[in-house]
DNA sequence: GCCAACGTTGGC
DNA sequence: GCCAACGTTGGC
């Protein structure tokens, strides 16, 4: 899941009471079906560090409510608004998410590029913009052990 | 239903 | 700040 550091990053989650927030804001229908069908309670998550200096996964995170309507698409004072969102048929989703753990070393995009195993992720691949990537077991595996956390 | 124009994302 | 890669919009 990646979010702008300056704007929401792991720090700002870690900061929240009990660790928790909604995780608002998705507006492309890619993303919003992996959060809306994909996303169970319990599952894991990294939480990526997107248009930065280092961009980079910085952590990881547990879905901790599973999708429900984004109330921010309801209210034309929300930077996320769209008219287009009825609040009886609501067409963007959020999950809550809680913060697990920060990696004392991050895993960054380059490294990220660099290794074969990961190769095929989404998220490595160019041009992509999608927020909310699906990740294999494999993959969060290899992941794991380049962060030391494994 | 096509596709040009436009807006956004995000690495660099 | 640039720009390639996308997704969305709207005229036709």
């Amino acid at each position: 899941m990646k979010s702008e550091p300056d704007v929401y990053g792991i720090d700002h989650l870690s900061a929240q009471k009990r660790k928790t927030d909604h995780w608002d804001g998705i507006r492309n229908y890619q993303a919003r079906n992996f959060i809306r069908d994909e996303m169970k309670k319990g599952d894991l998550a990294f939480f990526y560090h997107s248009n930065c200096e280092e961009p980079a996964i910085v952590g990881m995170m547990e879905i901790v409510q599973e999708a429900y309507p984004d109330h921010t698409a309801f209210l034309s004072s929300e930077k996320y608004f769209d008219a287009k969102s009825d609040p009886n048929n609501p067409r963007w989703y959020m999950v809550d998410v809680r913060f697990k753990k920060k990696f004392k070393i991050p895993v960054t995009l380059k490294t990220l590029k660099q290794e074969k195993v990961l190769a095929q992720m989404r998220l490595v691949q160019r041009g992509n913009r999608l927020s909310i990537l699906p990740v294999t077991d494999k993959e969060w595996k290899h992941i794991l052990k380049i962060a030391g956390e494994l």
